[in-house]
This record gives structure tokens, C-alpha cells and sequence, in this order.
DNA sequence: ATTTTCATATATCGAATCAGCATATATCGA
DNA sequence: TCGATATATGCTGATTCGATATATGAAAAT
């Protein structure tokens, strides 16, 4: 999906700047699903709003530069629809920290503990995060959506499983990389 | 991660083609965990080779083009070294599908359930795939590499989780749209 | 028997995208 | 008071992707 799908289809939800779609990608409901830079969003916007898919208005504001707030139009809402209907790609996951742990034999040990644990809390901190967004949605406004709740458990359920997969995991690749230097010992460290 | 430390990681995992290191993002050892596309691989290759950091070897081929065997250099390895050291970058995860789903609402429901069947066939297939090759791996070469293992069974975890996920929720999903679509009629198809 | 698709293998090119910087200011804590 | 953080837009260079070209043999389909 196309940064300018994926920020048209955003505006659905409700009109928004490109900083706050930025966050949307980052902490926001589509944190775990979609993300764009600033790079990307901006000039998205703009060829958006060319094409008419989107209306922009500017919101003056005292010291700070005016804000662009962006909502889209039923031609935008259509191309929304389309898209839609669209055969999903292969998710993509890549992890800069299983790719340093393939190559934990190369690694003292204390560093594979500490990558491990680190990675253990920032995977239960981001699941929190989840859960005290929804939390907090369901306060202000009685009855979710479920196409947003169900993602919303689904990156739970994510982070839940990588966690407790590294934890319950740990020992045994401690051990398992001493015996394998025992083995090889010209591959220490 | 850049492609070049990517490659040259992997290149001390043995020597091995453009096509290969190819191959291993995609199906091999690396498949859920970085990946890169020809376009980027083959530029780096080629800088890594006029950087002296690996070494190419032509093999004729009956018929085929060449090959070009790449094999890492002392200085190769010690850039890998050093690369192990950094703090490895958050992980990124990207969905179609969990963008599709968010809308699930704007949806027909036949759609939605097969989405989420397809999915978790998906989802399946991959975790199985991850387990044949550990397990082929174990006949030929008795016992592992640990580091290896652990990325393998990470992958394994995590595709469980999300197969086990939609599966149990998605009765429930199906439910909760009919509901919210009872509340709010307009929104219907 | 013939056509098509698939797998191997390298490589390039335009388009999409990212990361970092520049700009401007207000606020908040050290 | 000094730096960090947050708001907000936008550009630019570098990276990376996706598609395509080239070549061929083997297998599968028609």
C-alpha cells in the first residue's frame, strides 16, 4: 500500500494534519500496522489535494506555523472504497535485533542477555501501550469499533507471544551457546 | 540495517550468489527476519567488492550466465564485527491486511471472514515452513546453531500467536460488526 | 508435440520512500 | 538559563523497491 492510499484512507477516520497522521503511524492506532515519514506524507498530501481527494483548510495559530487541516471528499471516500478490495500483500517484518541474535555466537554473553531483556521490556511496554489506548477509548466513547479493537488485540496478542517467547527462551540459549563454544572453542568471542 | 552490512553478515555464513543471498531473505534462514530486493542487493555487492571487503569468484555454467560467488574477506569480517555492536533499531511490522481490517465496517462480511481464513492459512503455512527447515537442518548437520535456532523458533512463536488469534476472535469480530451495523444502519455495506 | 510457466542468474532504471536537516516557537524541567 | 521536547511544514540526498530485460534449461500443461 501507497503512502497515498494509506493517508487517504486515514482522513476517513476524520480530518487530521500531516503531524498528526504521522502519529497516528507512530503511537496511534495503526502503530504496529502502517507507517509513513514525514518525507513521504507531505508531499502525498499535496498531490491528494491536486487531485481533489482531499479539501484542505488552514487553522491559523498564535506563534506556531498554521496548521493544514486535511478531510477528504466523497471522490476521496470512493478511491478509499476501491482500494479496499485490493488482495493483501505479504506482511512485512524485519527486526535489526533477531538478525543481531542470529549471530549470538559471535557475542559475549552479557550482551545477548542484555538485548534479550531489553527487547522483553520494550515488548511488554508497546503491548501496554496498546492496552491503555483502548482502555482509554472505551471510557470516552461507550462502544468501540471492531475493526479497530480486533487490530488492536491482535498487536497485543503480538507483542504478548514475542515476550514471553524470549523470556521462557533465554536460559536455554545461554546454555546452549557455552556448550556450543565447548564445542568450537576457537569461535569464543 | 543497511543492505551491504546485511549481505556481508550473511556472507560469513558461507560464500554464496547475488541470487542466493536473495533466496536466504525470502525463504532461508533470514526469511520473517530482513529481506532486501535484487535492486539493492546487487549495488551492494558490487560496493563491497570494490571496498575489498569481500571477494568474487566467476563459476562457469553450462548454458546460464555466470555465477558470481562472493566469499567475505578478513576486513569483510571484522566490518560485521563491529556492525554487531550497535543497538539495534525498533522493529518494523507492516500489514495490509491489519489496514484492511481496521475497516472491517466498510466491508461486506463475507469479505472479512475470508480475509482472516486466508490469513491464518498463511500464517500456518509459514510457521510449518520454519519447522521443516530446522528440522532438515538437524538431520544433516547433527546439532545447530543456537543463535539460529532461537531466531527459527521466535518466527514459529510468533506465527502460532497470530493464526491462534484471528482464529479465536473471529467469530466474535463477525458478531460485533453486525451489531455495530445494527446500531448504525446508514453505515451498512 | 508444442506452448507456457518456472527456476536459475545478473543487472539496470525509474519511482517510492526514508532519514536527517532547516525553520519557527512555546513550554517544561534541570 | 539552557537544553530538551512538542508542535508543524517542508526539502533534499541517499537508499531501497518493484518492474523489467536478458538468457536458458527443465518441467508441466495443453
Amino acid at each position: 500500500m501507497d503512502v497515498r492510499t494509506l493517508c487517504l484512507a486515514v482522513l476517513t477516520k476524520g480530518e487530521a494534519t500531516g503531524y498528526e497522521i504521522k502519529k497516528m503511524f507512530e503511537e496511534g492506532p495503526f502503530a504496529h500496522v502502517q507507517s509513513a515519514s514525514f518525507g513521504s506524507i507531505y508531499p502525498a498530501l499535496s498531490r491528494l489535494l491536486s487531485e481533489g481527494l482531499v479539501e484542505a483548510r488552514a487553522q491559523e495559530q498564535d506563534g506556531r506555523p498554521d496548521k493544514k487541516v486535511y478531510s477528504i471528499t466523497p471522490a476521496g471516500d470512493a478511491v478509499v472504497q476501491a482500494a479496499l478490495t485490493v488482495t493483501p500483500e505479504d506482511d512485512i517484518y524485519r527486526s535489526d535485533f533477531l538478525f543481531l541474535l542470529f549471530f549470538a555466537t559471535r557475542l559475549p554473553e552479557d550482551r545477548v542477555i542484555e538485548l534479550i531483556d531489553q527487547r522483553v521490556a520494550m515488548y511488554r511496554a508497546k503491548q501496554t501501550h496498546i492496552a491503555e489506548q483502548v482502555a482509554s477509548r472505551v471510557d470516552s466513547d461507550c462502544c468501540g469499533d471492531p475493526g479497530r479493537e480486533t487490530v488492536a488485540g491482535f498487536g497485543i496478542a503480538l507483542y504478548r507471544a514475542a515476550a514471553d517467547y524470549l523470556e521462557s527462551n533465554r536460559d536455554a540459549l545461554i546454555a546452549e551457546l557455552r556448550a556450543y563454544r565447548a564445542r568450537r572453542p576457537e569461535a569464543a568471542e
